[in-house]
DNA sequence: CTGAAAGCGCTTACAG
DNA sequence: CTGAAAGCGCTTACAG
């Protein structure tokens, strides 16, 4: 007889034995085919395995069955190259509970890449069925071959292509954002993003950056107005952002109104205009990409708040769709903003 | 003859019949014994790996070896009771990279273990060597019971207890913070937390909410200073932030300096300080406590940046102890913060 | 209604 | 140096 030793996690077996019944009575009760056998057998290999603290085996159940039940998240390890927003996690748990699935989050250290022989784990082994990329810019070559070479059940998240991927409604929420500025009265509304100066711009943006500048000036175009966008000519240290701010909104003519990329250039511009004494919504406005809410802000800043949440679980919901039907691609999808906070 | 099918990962099985070898060989080979085969068997072996593309099927040697070479991170799925910052993930993923483990993160919604039966999955399979549990408030007692029945390895991140826990030191940024205040010349000092009002004080607070006042009421205290900490009577919706805070900073005898338990306080304090025209370093300060350093506003407020990474790499290393020694408690470890910026 | 048996893809003594 | 065999803890036809 079989006794659970201390620490060590019961088995099916231990409770058969327990119970006398056979492994795969208990196995059959334990999952979903307990209706088939007699309320008392069932209610008795129950009570056992309830008594002995029986936990199912996940890896055992996924050798067996060939499915993991899980995902993976993959991030770069270089923190530039991948955010994890909170919510985007949460999303994507919400869409996993719906499955009844776990997450593996993994990152990358980008030179992992380059030489295949250390491909990282994620690659090199089998442990989930199907894969989250949360990779922001410089996706490595290698890795991307690699995926297609396992064929690997992929979804991009943040990544903007025809199919396989999910990402915000950057352009829309840019040009509902800068609309609500213009219909407060602004007319001098400039885009700014101190992130990335003019000499930087050699290499490939993010398309959010591309897509949120472009929005802004469709906005702009549309209501007769010139665009202007603005940078720092090198790269700024953080410290010189509100400097480099106060500058802007001193020179003759300076824009009353400012749609900031990210809320690193937003909270020193707002910073920059209150230490002017631009203190009403009339004199100045921002309105700031972010991943999180600043509604104490709201006075003179309104944050678009990316919709990682939303993002998340829609990324699920598509890799489920592809595990399921490997065959079939799966059309891009775009996840719009909560832009209520604008219309008022 | 097996040929891998498409999408299908590939097997020992498969490597070993192209390479003419048994199953054993291929294993000893791909995994810690290659070097007692002759040199030809194993790059034979490794050749015929790496051209059908070999990935080892992870869930295969947990159940093998009985190690599954992974942790996973406990959180609540109220984003309340438990933050999951970016820097916490990635201080996890430096030290479980070390070990060659991977991450599941796993949230639990706190309803589910109100009844027992229906337990979270992560308390309900097997599939982790050991726990890092992240939750800020509201631990659910059913949870830590589950926890200590089954013998779960465990250690608690930002939780402040004898042993198993890993948390930074509050009370010594918190002092440090205010010192620099008083460095600078300010003498009306306060703290303020807006999120709780003092209608929430029945509940038990976070140990952070108790250390970083208590910090700061310390160096008050030896500076001669009378402490004084503001909250509003009532919760507060977050627009009304500003003006709570701008009516603290009008009043007589006003503070001129604030430590702030977080941004969501800090920012708008900054904010509230330069609409009043309190544009110097000198008229209007704040040190606050937050998850990302927000250099760009260093001109008045310094950030007490939460040491996030140190944090989960220590935790890692912590329940590494742990699951290869489950006797011994291991002694709670506190994680210092980055004072650097405050010795100017 | 129940159970014996084969199998999932690995690892690891052990024998040769 | 190599491999046959047993085993890890499950699941799942299949037979009774």
């Amino acid at each position: 007889m079989l006794t659970p030793e201390i620490g060590q996690p019961v088995t099916l077996r231990q409770i058969a034995e327990k119970a006398g019944v056979a492994v795969s009575t208990v196995s059959h009760i334990l999952g979903k085919r307990g209706k088939l056998y007699d309320p008392k057998t069932r209610a008795a290999v129950l009570c056992v395995a309830q008594k002995l603290g029986y936990r199912k085996n996940a890896a055992a159940r996924a050798v067996a069955t060939g499915r993991f039940g899980c995902f993976s998240l993959l991030l770069s390890a270089n923190p530039g190259f991948s955010h994890l927003p909170d919510p985007l996690v949460r999303g994507i748990q919400d869409g996993l509970a719906r499955q009844r699935m776990y997450l593996i989050v993994s990152t990358v250290a980008d030179e992992q890449l380059a030489n295949e022989t250390s491909m990282p784990s994620l690659l090199n082994e089998v442990m989930a069925d199907g894969l989250l990329i949360n990779y922001r810019l410089n996706i490595p070559a290698g890795m991307a071959a690699s995926i297609r070479k396992h064929h690997i059940p992929s979804v991009w998240i943040n990544s903007k292509a025809k199919q396989d991927c999910v990402y915000p409604a950057e352009f829309e929420a840019a040009k509902a954002g800068t609309e609500y500025l213009l219909r407060k009265g602004h007319r001098r509304v400039a885009y700014v993003d101190c992130h990335y100066p003019w000499a930087a711009r050699s290499r490939t943006p993010h398309f959010s950056e591309v897509e949120r500048e472009a929005g802004y000036a469709a906005a702009m175009r549309e209501a007769g107005l010139a665009a202007e966008s603005i940078r720092p000519d090198d790269w700024l240290r953080d410290q010189d952002y509100a400097g480099f701010l106060e500058r802007l909104l001193a020179r003759q003519k300076a824009p009353t109104a400012l749609v900031t990329y990210s809320d690193v250039t937003g909270l020193p511009a707002l910073y920059a205009a209150n230490r002017m004494s631009l203190r009403t919504a009339e004199q100045f406005s921002v309105v700031t990409f972010s991943d999180r809410p600043m509604s104490a802000l709201a006075g003179q800043m309104q944050v678009l708040v990316v919709p990682n949440r939303a993002l998340g679980d829609a990324a699920v919901e598509m890799l489920v769709e592809k595990v399921n039907a490997p065959a079939k691609k799966a059309p891009a999808h775009e996840v719009s903003f909560d832009l209520a906070a604008l219309r008022t």
